[in-house]
DNA sequence: TGCAATTAGATTGTACACAATTTAATTTAA
DNA sequence: TTAAATTAAATTGTGTACAATCTAATTGCA
């Protein structure tokens, strides 16, 4: 039944699953975070605002594996929402500080909810969902 | 060492690193598809469209989950390569048949190289390439 | 029959995502 | 010490993604 081109077929790949699952999780997340009025990438942005307070952006793409290319105008609509706000640093003028502003830090615990709400969306064993966790950082390490 | 916002820690999603790493592995099919002058998005539509020669767009858009906002500019482009036709169905014309053109076709046996080379980037383990693959599609059933 | 409801695609508008290039600041090394 | 190299963001251009809406074809049913 193998022909030479099965290699070829949807079925038969990583990625594509991996493409599929990370694009319908994330649809999961919409109705809840449009209660907060946010995207799921402002949501990630936010995530690490919350809890370093302070970022160059450089560093900020770090952990969210994104170029200023997707940050800049992310973090200028951030700024426009007064979830953040954006200045030059002192020390090198290249650098670009965000800082995260009270109104930010409030919406923190409007988004403490969020993550229980989308978990009760997907029906994935406790087990699973910490063996999925750990393949995805392994993945995650060799790419 | 608990906090109330440890939910709302990037580390502790598991969204987050299926975002990420859908997103750099696919990157990791770039420079081969270049070479055969497609995105990986086309690439995925061409592995539907090599397996079935034949499909609505409405069908291919649930083997890819993608809607017509998406797959038409998609497929237009496709068109304009030359690898697919786009017509109206006969029997229905509210149906858009995608068809492949030899030229398409031939682009199969120039892809096929492409799962091992981008295999050949990644250095997962066989065991948990299983493993992801198997929790990938028990995760997609249950979104 | 004939009109309301449904369906398939296309379109519109917004928001990423990223490669490639540009600009400005800083560092380096001759 | 100053010109070259490097660095951080911003910009530009292309290509998804998707919600919402629109259009045209078909179906269902009163």
């Amino acid at each position: 039944m193998a022909d030479k081109y099965d290699s070829l077929k949807l079925e038969n790949q990583l990625c594509f699953p991996l493409y599929a699952c990370a694009k319908e999780v994330v649809k999961k997340y919409k109705p809840f975070l449009d209660e907060l009025d946010i995207t799921y990438t402002q949501y990630i942005a936010m995530m690490v605002m919350w809890e370093h307070t302070k970022m160059n952006v450089k560093e900020l793409g770090e952990y969210l594996f994104l170029d200023s290319g997707t940050l800049t105008p992310l973090l200028k609509t951030l700024e426009k929402k007064g979830l953040v706000t954006r200045a030059r640093s002192k020390e090198d003028e290249r650098n670009l500080v965000v800082s995260v502003t009270d109104e930010g830090m409030a919406l923190r615990d409007k988004a403490l909810e969020v993550p229980k709400k989308v978990a009760g969306c997907i029906q994935l064993e406790e087990a699973d969902a910490k063996e999925l966790y750990v393949l995805l950082h392994k993945l995650m390490k060799c790419v």
